[in-house]
RNA sequence: CGGAGUGUGGUGUAACGGUAGCAUAAAUGCUUUGGGAGCAUUCAGUCCGGGUUCAAAUCCCGGCACUCCGACCA
């Protein structure tokens, strides 16, 4: 992409009443945009890092036989009075329309999930059966703050699982846990999140959180780095030890929940009233798990993970693009550099090489600050001076280690 | 929802109750290109509604918005 063509620029400030890094850096860079308190805008270079995400989670989920499909957001009333959640739930946004029938804007989708496979699941042969999607959540938050850390409404993967019994829903609970652990490595972030213990499991002792590390977090959790396991703030007063290693060394930390896995079992296919037929011929409940992952707060997380005081340094894996390509040609002279750094631009696109090209007729030291500001793992840099002795330079976002490289050895790169 | 704070060009800031200024961005022209260049010209602002006053960005009241702390967060 020319950077010409991006309708979104960079700022040197921030906006005064952003102080959590993650929206800071991420509005400076032009990744997003606030509408309101809580509500934001993925813009071009956003948007590309969040399918990025949403494609790690798809393929995770996709290995294990999640099936996609996209469920609506404006929810009848009826399926939450059903619940009990309609007036439980604090944080629903409730919407009336015009002939005063009121509707519920989804903060999850159980209520949606729950009759709309039951339609299709009869037997124990349907079964287990897991559905998810990425759609948008709405939550009226008291108190919307950190940035895109906790959203108004934000996109979330959420999965449905299904199973005839107890035991196979733990199984498959166990392993969307190891599902996680792999897209939180994908990612970047998992060297620093911790697969928490918490209350309030229904098969076994315990729930589980995904919490990485990081001083914008709203957690306290704390960490047995022997089995690099957590345990949560709510139940440490009891668990005093580790649940797995049985040692009571912990490390407290500040931590932000980027994903979370529930064993529902029958809370929301009883109200439902949702049993199949099994092979003794008998009707029985169907035992259900559900499982999260808010994208923007994944997101808002690896900003907070992975930056410096220039700016953003994405990961590999979900950086917007491979390689940030920069035109340092001045007009006087130039016209070599030029030549070649567009001659390099259109063979690396052509190449499938995902590129952003600094076309524009700017400063050295604007394309620099902006080029560490957006935060692309590679830069590469084409100038009169280096076309002399033949060479690019490459620079590394993260290490700053720069090397003068031939166009050929580039290509050999990528 | 309780507490605190802040609302000034697109963004960041200044102005004792007395001419709304600066920087940056944007636009035009020329020049310039290895760490946010230079000159000239231009465009653009006091959150909304009341009140006090000869005079309000400034003081008072109400509203709205945003931020922070707390509460809340399947």
């Amino acid at each position: 992409m020319r950077q010409s063509h991006l309708f979104t620029g960079t700022r040197r400030e921030a906006p005064k009443d952003e102080v959590a890094k993650n929206a800071s850096l991420l509005i400076r860079a032009g990744f997003i945009d606030k509408l309101h308190a809580g509500v934001y805008s993925y813009l071009s270079l956003g948007l590309i890092v969040f399918k990025k995400i949403e494609n790690i989670i798809r393929e995770e989920v996709n290995k294990v036989g999640g099936q996609e499909i996209l469920m609506p957001s404006l929810h009848p009333k009826e399926n939450w009075l059903k619940t009990g959640r309609w007036d439980s739930m604090t944080d629903l946004y409730k919407v009336a329309d015009s002939s005063g029938r009121e509707n519920a804007l989804a903060p999850t989708h159980e209520e949606t999930v729950v009759p709309l496979v039951k339609s299709f699941v009869q037997s124990y042969k349907d079964l287990p059966l897991s559905v998810y999607q990425f759609q948008n959540k709405f939550r009226m938050e008291l108190r919307a703050k950190s940035g895109i850390l906790r959203a108004r409404e934000f996109v979330m993967k959420d999965m449905y699982s299904f199973h005839t019994d107890e035991n196979d829903m733990h199984n498959f609970y166990e392993t969307m846990a190891d599902v996680y652990r792999k897209i939180f490595d994908r990612v970047g972030i998992g060297h620093i999140t911790y697969k928490t213990y918490a209350s309030g499991g229904s098969f076994s002792k315990f729930s589980h959180e995904f919490q990485m590390v990081t001083d914008a977090g709203e957690d306290t959790i704390y960490i047995c780095d022997e089995c690099s396991i957590a345990i949560n703030d709510e139940i440490i007063e009891v668990q005093k030890v580790c649940p797995v290693c049985g040692k009571d060394k912990f490390r407290k930390e500040k931590a932000i929940e980027v994903g979370n896995i529930f064993e529902l079992k029958n809370k929301f296919t009883e109200p439902f009233d949702f049993k199949f037929k099994d092979s003794d011929g008998k009707d029985k409940i169907i035992q259900m798990g559900c499982y999260g992952i808010g994208l923007g707060r994944v997101m808002g997380a690896v900003v907070e993970a992975s930056s410096d005081s220039l700016g953003i340094i994405w990961p590999d894996s979900i950086a917007p693009f491979k390689l940030h390509l920069i035109d340092l040609s001045g007009k006087k002279g130039g016209e070599e550099a030029k030549k070649k750094a567009e001659e390099i631009y259109t063979k690396l696109t052509e190449k499938g090489v995902s590129v952003l090209y600094d076309d524009r007729n700017s400063t050295a030291g604007e394309k620099f600050s902006d080029s560490d500001l957006i935060g692309i793992p590679k830069r590469i840099i084409v100038s009169q001076r280096g076309l002399e002795e033949g060479r690019l330079e490459i620079k590394d976002r993260k290490t700053g280690e720069v090397k003068m490289i031939t166009e050929k050895e580039l290509f050999e790169m990528f």
